[in-house]
DNA sequence: CATAAAACCGACCAAGCGGTCAAGAGTGTT
DNA sequence: AACACTCTTGACCGCTTGGTCGGTTTTATG
């Protein structure tokens, strides 16, 4: 009988697929060749050839980890309402900024039928911060209540882009002001 | 004695300028080539290169071109208070999400000494921003005042990535929900 | 009208890219 | 111990890229 995979097989994907995710929102998808990325994982390029069949699939597992994480992580913040789900989103974000950047910036460079299934998860995220809003808010139409989900998904999101470790409001005292804010915002529309 | 540049040297110019940012904007700027953005502007890559010096220089006329303008229009709008900056920021992006897309994912891309400039554009949109926060809502420390002014940013800038014009709300419509929002969010932080 | 520079192009180049390959080293199974 | 397969690598390949070059056409100016 032939041997099977490495018992540490897994183990190495996985820092392949962080070592590289850091690499690739560094410099950006595009730019950030494979030899680098294997640079930085400590490793040759031939070697995460033999993990992954190419960079659109180191890329595609990357989000998909990220984004299966990040579902689990919100349906089991659902009972703590529209505020727990803001903290929960920023909390999942913490030791994650690398893939969510990804997400947000390289998604689009897949083939359609790679993102497929990533923006399923996307449409899960958004459906249940849709419930959210509309347990919070009743009564606000479709489009007004798509575009208040939006809305906060915005907050969400941009908070990567100016928050810095160590300055200003930590990530918790943020996710309470969020909460606030978007509470607030709630009944002004 | 030599002739002068052409009459129409500014024109064309622009029209280049124009051309290369849609076509940057769809394919994003790493991926994009300079043939295809040739391509699309209906000239010779010789041509471009006539105008501009490198990819990058044309990058930057891009984005400096687009923040002076978005810092004249938020400069012009001051005097309407806070709703009248989140209708005049989501206006100016109409017609310039190509632009608007670039700036977000693909200045960063430039040498420090090319993205310095640009940056104080921002930094004065971000001030002005931050201005009419502190006079809607005084009395925030300047750690919350910086929080809520990105808030409000994160609220703009995500607008053009789940906005499809003709569906949902207008952009107008989405204006005044947005400064309807942001007005009540910030009585509750 | 002469002229010198701008406007414009097709063909070309070096460099870096994603990806492959042949081969050696290491290891679970018999 | 022998096998069969995974793990790991440096060298290599075809292709695309940003950018250049020599040359032709066009045009403002004297």
């Amino acid at each position: 009988m032939p041997r099977g995979i490495a018992r540490d097989h897994d183990e190495k994907r996985g820092l392949i697929r962080k070592g590289a995710a850091a690499y690739f929102a560094r410099h950006g998808y595009d730019r950030a060749s494979m030899t680098g990325a294997a640079r930085e994982c400590g490793v040759s390029k031939a070697l995460i050839y033999h993990y992954y069949d190419s960079k659109e699939a180191l890329l595609f597992d990357i989000l998909d980890t990220h984004l299966s994480d990040l579902v689990a992580v919100v349906e089991d913040a659902t009972g703590e309402g529209l505020p727990g789900l803001i903290r929960a989103v920023l909390a999942a974000y913490e030791d994650a900024d690398a893939e969510h950047k990804l997400q947000l910036d390289a998604l689009g460079t897949l083939p359609p039928e790679m993102q497929a299934p990533l923006i399923a998860h996307q449409r899960r995220l958004v459906a249940i911060m849709s419930d959210a809003v509309a347990a919070t808010r009743p009564g606000l139409d479709p489009d007004r209540l798509r575009a208040v989900t939006m809305t906060v998904f915005g907050i969400l999101n941009w908070f990567y882009m100016w928050h810095r470790p160590g300055r200003g409001l930590s990530r918790a005292e943020y996710a309470a002001l969020a909460a606030d804010f978007v509470g607030a915002g709630l009944k002004g529309v």
